[in-house]
DNA sequence: TTGTAAGCGTTATCAC
DNA sequence: GTGATAACGCTTACAA
């Protein structure tokens, strides 16, 4: 057994007033690095931090200015969708890049269940975050009510209907959709049909919405799956509904890349070529697209990026700056590859 | 525009005193439930904390305790590969999930760079984290010294060779390297080769040493391509190089799924049909397992339950326990699918 | 069993 | 420019 060595003390703000011969006030506006400092007093106290090894008690800080430094990231995903959602990974990374350079700490809360949501509920308004960044969450969200009774700093990826004038940030999913599908029909495609999946999110309805866009009058009802996830199964599931009720596609908007790495199995699986049979596009841009064989064209989706602004949202909510009410919106360019 | 709406305050435990007509010395004991309370007391102040929502503030509560309630959470990987690793993903999910279930908050740290170790080491040493998690160390890692250094409660996820005595939670990579191989060498296979990755990490090396053991006598080390990464790419590179040595190969051990997958990209271009005119085994079965075509045989690495032991070790040791001194190891059983 | 009061390490408001 | 000193909200001896 290996026993757990003592750690030894820290050296505190009085510990490096004593050494430079000055006054705690005076160490700590050199710390934060306030004004009305003599040059003199300024050097003695950087010397004396170097030399006891000082680093700031942050639960003291945070105890006297009443924030916890800390900002909430919530999911609402079931635990596994977390991992199979590339998505997800980069815009929590991109959060967390912004929220450390801030020095703010990001705390990750996964919402799978009614009591989880009560959990995160109880967990936000216990000031344990200074704001928080919510991901997916869905049409009549219960975080929404959450954020807008506590008044908290808040910060939305994606745009349920009812989000009313919460801040967020997006893609244009309707617009995006349209662009491909149109892409799509430009490569010579007669019968165009799409996997629709997730209907309950503002991200896949916005893009069934723009699949019918482009398609305008040609549009026909028929050559729509729904699906209920984002997911590989969901996608092999569609395209064999698809291919059953219209033998004669040509061509097929999936909702996401991993639904179109499942359509592309079930489309080996019924014997046709891609893209020689059968053109493909997806969504997202994740690391799906190069998993499959062929790759997939499809639409880069700044996962990064939007985990990135959405911090900066609430750091500008944080330092008492107005954001925006109509959302901030993110460039998604078109990716064209192999698979149509 | 929309402007940013002022909060209300909170409750403090005055408050609920005031509220119950006891002191914040009572109200504090049923608060971290301790002993020596009378019902009435206990009732009345349950009342009043419900009444007021009082909520403990956390950074008062640590800077008395002298704690921060947070454990680091570091990887040592290049952050594209944090997204493109679904191991480190799954150990970050199961540590989050028991360090939340103990109240404590998981920072993540990722080190990418010189100077993110500096940054990272920094942070550690500031008394930020309570203890600290470390996942994918190298030989040599910086870290090792800086745990050491701090004596702060720590546990590997792995264990680099110069680990010493600190903790660490794995799984035997030398054992199911050379058990998977075995099994792959009961189907037949009379030309085996292998694709080994990240050699300069315990794992990398010892699935090679496992590979080695299978083999015994019959061991061609003309029969192994040697790739830097655990990457899809990589697999592919490697499997043409093995290609390009030994035409007349029957089998291949990749070091991971994803190099599988590459490897399994690299065979069908060489128009080899698997496991037809070749089997294939992986290690991890991560989703990549189930993205390939065939599927894959593969070993099941424990990434969630790995992340939870790990941050089991590190609570243990928060609580003053002892840890085993030769490491914690799990369980890794073989999953055989389609690809051999 | 309960109340009192001394810190915990900062920041911030004053005088000086 | 700088130094006292009063908070911040909590835990924890110690007294009662």
């Amino acid at each position: 057994m290996v026993t757990v060595p003592a750690r030894r003390k820290r050296a505190t703000i009085h510990d490096v007033a004593v050494e430079a011969g000055v006054s705690r006030g005076t160490v700590s506006r050199v710390v934060n690095d306030e004004p009305y400092v003599s040059a003199q007093a300024r050097t003695a106290i950087e010397a004396a931090i170097e030399k006891v090894g000082y680093v700031p008690n942050n639960a003291a800080r945070n105890l006297v200015m009443q924030r916890s430094q800390a900002v909430g990231f919530v999911v609402h995903e079931p635990h596994s969708l977390f991992l199979d959602d590339p998505n997800i990974g980069g815009i929590l990374l991109g959060a967390n890049t912004v929220l450390s350079r801030a020095d703010y700490q990001m705390v990750s809360l996964v919402i799978d269940s009614q009591r989880d949501t009560d959990r995160v509920a109880r967990y936000l308004s216990g000031g344990f975050v200074d704001g928080v960044i919510i991901v997916s969450a869905r049409h009549e969200d219960p975080m929404i009510r959450v954020v807008e009774k506590l008044a908290l700093p808040a910060a939305f990826v994606g745009h349920p209907p009812d989000l009313r004038r919460l801040p967020f940030v997006g893609i244009d999913n309707r617009r995006s959709a349209r662009l491909i599908t149109e892409r799509l029909m430009q490569t010579g495609r007669e019968r165009i049909g799409m996997i629709a999946a997730a209907l309950d999110r503002d991200s896949g309805a916005d893009r069934l919405a723009g699949f019918t866009d482009a398609l305008g009058s040609r549009f026909d009802p028929n050559l729509v799956a729904r699906v209920p996830l984002y997911t590989y199964s969901d996608g092999a599931e569609g395209m064999r509904a698809l291919l059953a009720r219209e033998p004669d596609l040509d061509g097929v908007f999936a909702a996401s890349d991993a639904v179109a790495a499942g359509a592309l199995e079930a489309l080996r699986d019924a014997g046709r070529s891609v893209p020689g049979d059968i053109g493909v596009v997806g969504f997202d841009d994740s690391s799906w697209a190069l998993r499959t064989q062929p790759h997939l064209s499809t639409v880069h989706q700044p996962a990064f990026g939007l985990g990135a602004a959405a911090a900066e949202c609430v750091l500008g909510q944080l330092r008492g700056e107005d954001q925006p009410a109509d959302g901030i919106l993110l460039e998604t360019p078109i990716v064209w590859r192999d698979s149509a």
